[in-house]
DNA sequence: GTCTATAGGATGATAGAC
DNA sequence: GTCTATCATCCTATAGAC
């Protein structure tokens, strides 16, 4: 109820401001650690506030993750829209989008937070969350970007193939094998180099 | 070093059996719950047997998981072995692996744990020998089966796409979504019921 | 709006008996 | 080979001050 002072030290946002801060850096935690994996405290270590603060803010952990499922799919879907609006002749939607794919993999721990999501299926909260989302997706590939069934089923298959490989850190600098170069370009020609560097980048440290 | 007295009482087993039989159970366990999600005593339950034995067996939790691990990745490798060996004609490889591979579904948590370990790419034990297993399994489909890069390709990326949508239960019945059927049909025609069936079964209990 | 202190509830692992 | 008892740790969430 009270306007914000202007004169209060700077440690001091607009609770707006430091939400969206905090989701930001819970996407990157999550995306690393996982739903389970993940503590708050991690959580409020990267945003640069106090644990209870987080759990203040948004209730408990699972809404936490919640929102950052919901963040990070109406992202991914608004990028994707962007794309398929352009108007670009001899490169196909389904191009375009897929390399608006592999341009959210610089947005930290957007992809892998919802791949983590699919795999909890069996959690009673978020399983149906992450049930609807993968559904929103496929709806949207169907009726906004008009994919047939088997055009969808590619284009998912190999986003779901792109997230296990980014979610293995196959770009893992130990990992000198020529097999992994083969692979990634067997999978995603021109996007060896953002998968590579991606595994570099994401090593998070021991917990 | 003391051989088997067969008077014992019957909850006495060999070393081995019960190994095999925590194992077991251990598999079912870590797919619905993934690695951090499982608790040692979960474990233990599963397989009627005391908490502490299960830690005492394995060592710790993270050895028992790599154990799974191997065990599943083997059990799939050595399937399909077999199925690649059979020489039907008329039937591709390719369509035969694939058969093969959603057969393994019915072993309760083969599939699941090994994509629960694809998402830990980050865990500094876990995740070597997660990426050691899916180059594993890419050596076998070019070097064993002969697929090109590209038709590696192709098989991983169906494969992954439905571990995702396994893991997510997507037959869950409190879906009754008309996109679910669609979803499933244009992904894995002939396979639908499997994979509607396993969204059902594999409900877990709340934690 | 944000923090410190802390309660309360798991959970992995150890000790040691049978 | 298997169990009971238990410790030590960690982690979410609450209370309450500033």
């Amino acid at each position: 109820m009270s306007s914000v002072n202007s004169a209060e030290p700077q440690t001091r946002m607009r609770s707006e401001d430091r939400r969206e801060l905090v989701l930001a850096a819970a996407m990157g935690v999550f995306g690393d650690f996982g739903y389970v994996g993940t503590t708050t405290d991690q959580v409020a270590k990267a945003a640069g506030v106090s644990q209870p603060y987080v759990v203040r803010m948004f209730g408990t952990k699972e809404k936490l993750f919640l929102e950052v499922l919901n963040l990070a799919l109406q992202t991914l879907l608004t990028e994707f829209r962007r794309v398929a609006a352009e108007d670009v002749p001899d490169v196909p939607v389904h191009r375009r989008l897929g390399l608006a794919y592999f341009t959210m993999l610089r947005q930290h721990g957007l992809l892998l937070s919802l791949m983590h999501s699919f795999v909890l299926g069996s959690d009673p909260v978020i399983g149906p969350a992450a049930r609807d989302g993968f559904l929103e997706l496929y709806s949207f590939l169907r009726d906004e970007v008009g994919f047939s069934p088997q055009e969808a089923h590619e284009f998912l298959a190999d986003g779901m193939l792109a997230n296990t490989m980014i979610s293995l850190r196959m770009g893992d600098i130990a990992e000198p094998d020529p097999r992994v170069r083969e692979l990634l370009e067997a999978c995603f020609p021109e996007k060896v180099e953002i998968v590579l560097e991606l595994g570099k980048l994401h090593r998070p440290g021991t917990r």
